[in-house]
DNA sequence: CAGAGTGTTCAAAGTTTTCTGAAGACTTGG
DNA sequence: CCAAGTCTTCAGAAAACTTTGAACACTCTG
C-alpha cells in the first residue's frame, strides 16, 4: 500500500472508466476522488497532482456534477471550492446509463412506424422494442433492490 | 412509410447507437441490417446503400461478427458472403456489456488492495466493489428473465 | 489448377474529439 | 465597494480515432 501502488490502481481504474466512455481526463479526476486520502479535494489539488491544466479539471468537475457523481462540500474557512464524491454515486451512474437504454427503445419504436407493419425490417425492430422496453423497466427495479440489500446487508 | 422515412429513421438509429460507443460506419451498418427489406445482405449491397468504402464494411462485419450481433447467413447459388441479425442479438450485446460491470469490479477490488483497509478510499472503494459485484449478479439473471418471458409473452 | 471474383489488411489522410492556457467573470473578505 | 484570489470559458493546438483505397490473400468455378 505505498502511494505509487496507488498511484497505479488509480490509474488503471481511469482507464477502466474511460473505456466505460469516460473521457480521459474526467476518468482521471473521477479515480483521484475515488482513491483520495482526505473526505474533500480542491480543484488546484488535482490539477497538480494529475498533472492537467485547470481547465481540464473544471471541466472535468462540471461534467462529474452534472451525472451526479461528486457533489460540493461544505468547507467553512476555506476559500476554495471542495468536492467529494456522492454517496451512491455508482446507482447513480447506472440510472444515468438508462437513457440510453430508453433512447435505444424509442429509436426501434420509430423505426417500426417508419418501415411499416409485417416487414421483415419491423419484426426485428419489435425483438429490439420489446428487449429494450424491457430492460427499461427492470433496471430501475434492480437499482432499488440494491439500495435495499445495501441497508439490510445481513440475510 | 416512405423509402425516405426508413433511410431517416435507419439514420437517426445510427445516430443513437453511436451514442452507444458504437463507431460511426458500424453504427450505420448495424442500423441497414435492422432496416432492411431482405433477410440478408450482401458486404457491396452496404457499401453502396450507405456510400462507404469496402474497407470500412469489412471492418464493420468484422466487429459486429465478434460481439455476436450479426452471423453469416448460408446463401446457396451465390459467390458473395450475406450476412444477417442474429436472433436474440440484444440480450447477447447486454451480456457483452456486463464485461464493463467486471471490469469496474475488479479494478475497485485492486484498488481496495493497493490502499489498505482502513482508508477512506478503502471505504469508497468498498461501495464501489459491492456495487458492481450486485450488478455482476444480477444482470445474467435479468437477460435469462427476459428470454422467459419472451418464449411465454402470454401470462 | 488457372483465373475471375470477393474479402481483408494496413499505411496514410482526414475528421472529430479533447486538452491547454490565457483572458475574463465571479465571489468574498476586508 | 475595492482588491485578491478562485473559477470558468473558449479559441487554437494536440492527440486520438475513423475512414479510405489500393495492394494482397483467399476461394470457388470451369
Amino acid at each position: 500500500m505505498t502511494l505509487a501502488d496507488t498511484t497505479e490502481a488509480a490509474e488503471r481504474m481511469a482507464l477502466t472508466l474511460a473505456q466505460g466512455g469516460m473521457q480521459k481526463a474526467t476518468a482521471r479526476v473521477m479515480a483521484a476522488f475515488l482513491f483520495a486520502d482526505t473526505d474533500s479535494v480542491t480543484a488546484p489539488e488535482l490539477a497538480e497532482q494529475l498533472g492537467i491544466s485547470s481547465g481540464s479539471v473544471s471541466g472535468a468537475i462540471k461534467m462529474l456534477s452534472t451525472v451526479g457523481l461528486i457533489e460540493r462540500a461544505p468547507a467553512p474557512g476555506s476559500r476554495r471550492e471542495h468536492y467529494r464524491l456522492r454517496y451512491g454515486a455508482w446507482a447513480t451512474l447506472m440510472s444515468a446509463q438508462n437513457g440510453i437504454v430508453q433512447a435505444m427503445f424509442e429509436a426501434a419504436d420509430e423505426g417500426i412506424a417508419a418501415a411499416g407493419p409485417d416487414s421483415p425490417a419491423a419484426r426485428r425492430l419489435e425483438e429490439m422494442r420489446d428487449f429494450y422496453g424491457f430492460m427499461f423497466r427492470e433496471l430501475p427495479t434492480l437499482v432499488e433492490r440494491w439500495h435495499a440489500e445495501r441497508k439490510q446487508p445481513s440475510r
